[in-house]
DNA sequence: GGATAATCGAGACGGTACGTCCGGTCTTCCG
DNA sequence: CGGAAGACCGGACGTACCGTCTCGATTATCC
């Protein structure tokens, strides 16, 4: 009989292999079946993963898919032209572009069908960046005088986010450029 | 093929009575476990209801709940006060208080939460009403000269409640009278 | 308000189409689908009558198969020419050929699956004419004499029907005309 | 593919408790409501198995009850006195107990009722053993002399059996060790 | 010939059970 | 000790028939 010694931190360490696979899964039902029909049995399946392991690196599949596109819908960076309205216009574009990556059963759409709520603390997570970003452009604008200082940073941010997922997300119309300039034209015209 | 008669539109008339039952069941059920604890299983217990007549009259569970709340969730009245700023601002805040009617598990972030994407069209059943009496209000405005004849009127009343609905079903945020105010006020002053 | 006269006798007659249009459609049914697939439902929707006038007149689906089956499955004839074994032989070669009318799926094997056991009283009223032309073939011999005045009658007749129920319904075996033979010269030996 | 290990013969092991649970409670289901109230949902209800269990190894009711009852409804074992007639009779005797087991709605004439004809091959293992009970038996006797060479050993056996069936399953009759002396002596009596 | 009955087709209804699907957890065995 | 395989419980799903129950229309019978 050995000394039983548990030397901690020994042991396998986690399979970096397995997780990229479970993520390229991910993305690719989601793109071929969209987010309700996307199942921990199926990313299990078709990335040769066990379904024991993706509940361990992840509490539900929310959390999977989500993890899958962020970095896909997240904002590369925020354009700083000088130009508020053309910053700001660039920046909404990048995120409409990104909202349709994946067709009809877009993944915020789908965010939210998750059991429980839990599907909503991620969206947010994707969402918040978009909204940084503007408060960024904007916020910019008032240091250096382009914007009062009392403008409504957030509320306008937030006012932009919220035509583009209204539109995109619930009514799932296809959101002209033109629609955007006259949006942040009549927001920053005050 | 036996004599007796073979009339289209015969045949026991659907119960309205059932029909209110499970309305009210769902209803009942929606404020007392949240949506996506109600099931079409309860639904028909609680109403007295069979499963099969269930599925009889609505597709899914969606569709029975959106249904059950449909009435509740329309907006009464278009205000008319003379004042669009004012009368813009009563449209916004019933939505507010509407859209919270169901506390936390809302059933506008529910229902899109049903397998497949029914969920949706029926919020977009129930959104459009108050997208309609916003676009009343500011045509109104438009007829009256008291805004100018190009202003962005559908564009405009999608903004307004683009920020309600970010806010509130996907920030779940609690939204004062006060930032609806700032919002009404700076899409007017262009 | 009339003196309310109830003069029984008066009334529509049953339909006689009707009545013959269901049994045609259970027979066909039970031809194309099997016993169990049958069902009041299909029935009614093929005859074209209405499900309640199946109820009306008949208390279950069992009995409007058997119904429909049992003038074809009735023993048309008892045979007497006079020798016992021939005659014995020919009912159960009778028997036999009906047993196997329609296919696998046996009227006798289905009618047991009814709910309850209601499908079995219906499987005795099929079978016991054929118990009844046996047991008269066997008494007919003991009266001339060709068989012993203790002869067990009613038991060999069981035994014979028993031997091809068995190999019939249970074992869904082929039975030849040879195997019969042996059994009766092995019956009427004693 | 991630590089864990992919052995077929890995997994949880089936567990043996369910598999037992499930038996015990069919059987116990089957005495206490009969069987056409047995339904897979209060099986698992009862031996706390789910539902899911169930179909991943028996394909419908008829399967979990016949296995439940299978030991119980299986001959002991073929006597062996050196009397032909007294080891038949007993035999027969001991199918007639069984038989009767489970009261008026006898599992064969349930076994049967199950969806499909799936009921029937249940029952034709059921009932094999018997067969090949009497078939040693009387094929003893032709080793020993005290039946002929050709005596159709096959063919007696089924007839007795199927007397016993047609008179218990069929007609739901009491039969008394009688009747079976005098069906056993008549057949030997060749 | 007009009230009184009974019958019929249509089809909605309350029930009961079905067999399937997925979410998460737990267990076994290998590397 | 990580990870694949896969059995397991729980719970909801949507479907299928059963047998009952209106409807409204359609015959008969009898006063």
């Amino acid at each position: 009989m050995p000394a039983g010694g548990a030397r901690p931190g020994a042991g396998r360490k986690r399979d970096p292999e397995a997780h990229r696979a479970v993520l390229t899964a991910a993305e690719e039902l989601l793109n071929e079946v969209g987010y309700h029909r996307v199942t921990m049995e199926r990313i299990a399946e078709r990335s040769g993963v066990a379904k024991m392991t993706l509940y361990r690196w992840w509490p539900n599949k929310a959390a999977v898919v989500t993890d899958a596109v962020r970095t896909r819908l997240a904002p590369t960076a925020v354009p700083d032209t000088g130009d508020i309205a053309a910053d700001a216009l660039a920046q909404l574009e990048a995120l409409l572009q990104t909202l349709t990556l994946y067709g009809d059963a877009s993944v915020v759409a789908g965010a939210m069908s998750s059991r429980g709520e839990a599907g909503l603390a991620d969206l947010r997570d994707i969402l918040h960046p978009w909204f940084e970003g503007l408060v960024t452009i904007l916020d910019r604008a008032v240091a250096t005088g382009k914007l009062p200082p009392d403008f409504p940073v957030h509320l306008t941010a937030q006012a932009w986010l919220g035509y583009v997922i209204y539109r995109v997300v619930f009514l799932q119309e296809v959101v002209g450029a033109d629609n955007l300039r006259v949006l942040v034209k009549q927001s920053l015209a005050a």
